[in-house]
DNA sequence: GTCTATATTTTGATAGAC
DNA sequence: GTCTATCAAAATATAGAC
């Protein structure tokens, strides 16, 4: 579910805090929630860390750079718009099959950022969305899918691999392979040209 | 977005509790913000609940019998398989666009009841969920739609109508029967038997 | 029905001993 | 690096005057 290294007590609180923050949200969940699921105190916490706000700042920008890195990659490539775009499904799937309670911050509690915060994950999302939404765009122009409006078919696919999550949750035994392939139809099935 | 009347005190702080739900969390709204909103004090929502707690059990029952009824409308009805689903399908549709504010608490600030509210909670879900994959398997024994995995085909579906509403807000100006029509062609289409 | 005043808990966070 | 002790603020909720 979650494969961040137990090495350091600073990331063992992020791991016990993504669990927590995803099944209690993060209002929801105290700075004795943690404490008391790593055996510590309260107070101990704030060895490691300088507050609860923190956590979560670190939380979702090193999940926002997941996606930034990955995208990176992507798009350096040769591949035409298409396979660009199956490579972001793919890029999807395996980021939830490796970070799924991760998944569930991204997906509903990154609205509890507070300011800096706030704007520096808020600006990289909206990079990583303008680059999908731009590759589905050039393979569109391209001909290598459907003509139709982007936004509409840009946000119908975010929206089902932004909430993949919650659905992988009752799945996880089906192979990743077969997973993949299930989403590239799902997805792109109605749109390509074949 | 929210079609609650406003006639009663009551039926106003139900109305401002679901907003401020979906926009800060259950545990991230105080009493405070709810009165604040309201233009009265914190003390005075208390002659018309009981708690913030029942607040959030009366929204979300409220919800869950919407989908409830609807569901038993459609059970009773003589229609095939297939139409049943197709109805099911727009029964989401017409609960998110009338509710959009409510499906976010639906999709995500259920697990915030408590003790015997969401035990009843749950007993409601289960029975609406357990509804919708007999129709779904009676589809596929009709041979109205194509035979494949009962459970992967119905979470699929349901996943896909629970986090609508997340994308309906971006496309709110499209029309209901554009709207119904894409769904139908989205969760269905690859499905049906031609 | 709303208010002020208040009780009680819990919260995030700090100081300082060990 | 963890603890105890403690703080200040905010939380839910109640009592009782108006």
């Amino acid at each position: 579910m979650n494969n961040q290294a137990l090495s350091s007590k600073k990331a063992q609180i992020f791991q016990i805090s993504t669990q927590l923050f995803r099944k209690k949200s993060y209002t929801g969940t105290s700075m004795q929630d943690i404490a008391g699921a790593m055996g510590i105190k309260p107070a101990s916490l704030y060895n490691h860390i300088n507050s609860k706000q923190e956590i979560l700042i670190e939380l979702l920008l090193h999940g926002a750079g997941l996606f930034v890195d990955g995208m990176n990659e992507i798009r350096a490539s040769q591949l035409t718009d298409l396979q660009k775009l199956e490579r972001l499904i793919a890029l999807h799937l395996r980021i939830t099959v490796d970070n799924t309670d991760l998944m569930a911050l991204i997906a509903v509690e990154w609205r509890h950022l507070e300011g800096d915060g706030m704007r520096e994950y808020l600006k990289l999302r909206n990079a990583y969305e303008n680059d999908f939404r731009i590759i589905l765009k050039d393979a569109m122009d391209a001909g290598q899918i459907h003509q139709m409006d982007v936004e509409i078919a840009f946000f119908s696919i975010l929206t089902t691999l932004k909430w993949f999550y919650s659905w992988y949750d009752k799945h996880s035994n089906l192979s990743l392979i077969d997973l993949e392939e299930y989403l590239k139809k799902l997805l792109l099935g109605g749109l390509k040209i074949s």
